[in-house]
DNA sequence: GTGAAAGCGCTAACAC
DNA sequence: GTGTTAGCGCTTTCAC
C-alpha cells in the first residue's frame, strides 16, 4: 500500500506539501503541485479516508436510519433522494434498517457515533427513539418522514393531514356516506395524522365520527385484510374504504376480492401512498401520492446547510402529497349509471 | 469527548488493558474487567472505529454497490438480505447506487478503496466494469446477479436461463403456439439468458425460432410498452407473450390495455419477476419469481466466508427461480371452456 | 512557500 | 496479567 510518505519521498517533498496539494491549499507553488500530482498519479496513490478522518474529526459520511427499504417504493425513493444529494456534495451514505425496532435503531444511533460520521436522517422507529448520543456528540440530525416529540432537530415531513382529507373529501363528494378507515399504530405520526385527516374531512362535511367503521391495524398486508374482513362482516358495512398505507391496501383488495364484491360499486377504496402499478389495478387504484424522492432530497439539503454551518432553530419543511384520482372512487352516480 | 486514556485514567489501568477488556482478551482479571467495564459506563465512552479501523487496518464496513434500489422490489430485497446477514455478523454497510453508469460505479470503487471496506459486492453496469483497484488492495469482491467474463470473483446469480425456460414451456404446454419474447439488451447477462431460454423451450417443443415475435428493448416501462404495440401491430399476431422483467411488463400491460385486448384469451402473458401485486391484477399475472432476498444473504456469505480466510478459487451459488402460475397463462382450452 | 514534528484514538508487540 | 511504547496515515500548527 501506498501512503503519503511514499509519494513525499518520490516527488522529493515533504508529506506536508503533498496534503496541501491533495487539499488544495492556494499558497503552494504550481510548479511543485504538479510534480507531487504526478507523483500520486505513477504511484497510483489514494488518501485514506480513514486516517483523514481520525486526524481532522470529521467524516465525509452519512448514517440514513430508516424503517425497512424493501416495503414498498417509499423508502427506496427517499433513499435515492438522499443519495443523490449525498452524492453530488461528496458524501457517502451508510444504510441502516431498522425495521421499527428500538432496539436495532438504538445499535445504528450508536454505530453512527463510533464511525463518527457527519450526519444522521433518521425516521424514528417510536417517540421513544433516543437520539442523546447523536446530540452529545454534536452529530446533527434530519427527522424524515416523522418527527418527535420534544426534539429540536431539523425535520421534513409530507402534510399527512391534509392529504387523508382530501382523500375522504373525494369520497364524500363521490356521495359515499359510510367511509371507513384503516389507519396504522396511532403510535407513529403517519398513522396518527392520517386518522386524524379523515376525521377533519367527516367533520366538515358534517358527519359524526362513527368508531365501528375505524379499525387501527399495523401498516402491514395482513393487518389490512383481516381489518377489512371485519369491516366487511359488521351489520352496518361501509360503501367507502380510506386506507392509510399501500400495504394494508394490498390485503384490503384481496379481503374486497375474498367477499366477492366489487369496486367501486359495492365499496369505493382510496389509499394512501401511490405506486407504480396502481393504475394497472382493475379498476385503477384512487391514490394519495407522497413525494418521497424529495422527502429525501430536502432531508439531505437541510443536513448539509447545518455541515455548512447553519447555526439556527430547528426547521420543519412540508411537503404536499397529491391526490391521483381513478376509478376505485368513482362517483356513486356514475357508478350507478355505468350499471344500467 | 471521552476517549480510551480517559477510561484507562477513570479505572486507575493502562490503556491497553482497557483495549484488551473491550476486545474480550482471555487473559484479563475479570476483578480489573469489571472496573474496567464500570469505567465505560460511568464515562459514556463509544471506542472510535475509525482510529481502531486505521490502527488493524480493518474496517467493518462493507460497500454494496448496486444498479438502483429504487426500481421495482429486486434491489430492495437483495439490500435487505445483505443487511441482515452483516447486521448479524458485525459489519455496516455503505449504499453505492450506480444507476448502471460505469463513471459512477468506479467513483464508488475508488470510494471502497480510499474507506478501506473489508468486502464489496457488487451487481456490475456492465462487461467492463474494473475491479482492479479492489483486487489491487486485496479486497474481496462478490458479484451479485451479474458475473464478469473473465474475472476471478465469488459470485451469486439466478439460473435465468431455466426461469425462462420454464416459463415459455408452460405457456406452450397451455396450447399457445405464438409465443413472443420481450427481452432487455443482449448486452447484460440477464437480458442475453433470459433470452436463451426462451429458444431452448421452443427448440425442446420442436419450434422453429421466428425472430419476428422477438423484440430486444431496455427493460423499462415504455420499452416494454412500445414492444408490445409493435408485436400486436404484426399480421400474425403473437397468441402469447414472455417479458423477461417487471417493468418492461407494467408498459406491456399498458399497451395491451390499449388495445382493448384480453388477458389470456387473446393474448397470454408471463413474466420474468414476481412482484407482490401481481396476484391482485386482472386477471392475476403469472410470474417467475426470483429470489432476491436469498441472493443478498448468499451474497454476503461468500463475502463473510471470505473474510474468514477462506482462500480457495472463486465459486458461483446459482439460485432457481419458481414459476408462479396464475391466470394470465390459462391453458388454451381452459379458456375457451369458460367463454361457453 | 515549505518542512519538521506533534498527535488524532486506538491496538499490539514487547518487556516485566 | 499488566504497563510502556511505537506506530496506523494523515493534517496542521509552528518555525524558518
Amino acid at each position: 500500500m501506498t501512503t503519503i510518505v511514499d509519494v513525499a519521498r518520490a516527488a522529493g517533498v515533504s508529506t506536508a506539501t503533498v496534503s496541501r496539494v491533495l487539499n488544495n491549499h492556494p499558497q503552494v507553488d504550481p510548479r511543485l503541485a504538479a510534480t507531487v500530482l504526478q507523483a500520486v498519479k505513477d504511484l497510483g496513490y489514494r488518501p485514506s479516508r480513514v486516517a483523514r478522518s481520525l486526524r481532522t474529526r470529521r467524516n465525509r459520511v452519512w448514517a440514513l436510519i430508516i424503517s425497512d427499504i424493501r416495503t414498498g417504493y417509499f423508502f427506496g425513493a427517499v433513499v435515492r433522494g438522499v443519495e443523490d444529494v449525498a452524492y453530488e456534495a461528496g458524501y457517502s451514505l451508510f444504510l441502516c434498517n431498522t425495521d421499527e425496532d428500538l432496539a436495532k435503531e438504538a445499535s445504528y444511533i450508536e454505530l453512527a457515533v463510533a464511525e463518527n460520521v457527519g450526519g444522521v436522517i433518521l425516521t424514528p422507529s417510536g417517540p421513544r427513539t433516543d437520539l442523546s448520543p447523536l446530540v452529545d456528540f454534536g452529530i446533527p440530525v434530519v427527522l424524515a418522514d416523522r418527527t418527535l416529540p420534544g426534539q429540536q432537530a431539523d425535520s421534513v415531513v409530507v402534510d399527512n393531514v391534509s392529504g387523508a382529507c382530501e382523500a375522504v373529501t373525494h369520497l364524500l363528494a363521490g356521495g359515499y356516506k359510510h367511509v371507513a378507515c384503516i389507519t396504522g399504530p396511532l403510535t407513529t405520526t403517519t398513522g396518527y395524522q392520517r386518522h386524524v385527516g379523515y376525521g377533519k374531512a367527516l367533520k366538515e362535511a358534517g358527519i359524526p365520527l362513527d368508531d365501528s367503521l375505524v379499525r387501527v391495524a399495523d401498516f402491514r398486508e395482513l393487518g389490512g385484510q383481516l381489518a377489512m374482513q371485519e369491516l366487511l362482516d359488521q351489520v352496518e358495512r361501509p360503501d367507502a374504504v380510506f386506507v392509510t398505507n399501500h400495504l394494508m391496501t394490498i390485503g384490503v383488495l384481496q379481503a374486497i376480492a375474498d367477499a366477492k364484491l366489487a369496486i367501486p360499486s359495492d365499496i369505493a377504496v382510496v389509499s394512501f401512498d401511490d405506486m407504480p402499478w396502481s393504475s394497472l389495478l382493475q379498476p385503477p387504484l384512487t391514490a394519495v401520492a407522497q413525494p418521497a424522492y424529495d422527502l429525501g432530497v430536502e432531508s439531505a439539503r437541510l443536513l448539509l446547510s447545518r455541515l455548512e454551518g447553519y447555526k439556527g432553530a430547528a426547521r420543519m419543511v412540508t411537503l404536499s402529497p397529491t391526490l391521483q384520482v381513478r376509478g376505485s372512487s368513482l362517483p356513486k352516480s356514475r357508478v350507478a349509471a355505468r350499471h344500467r
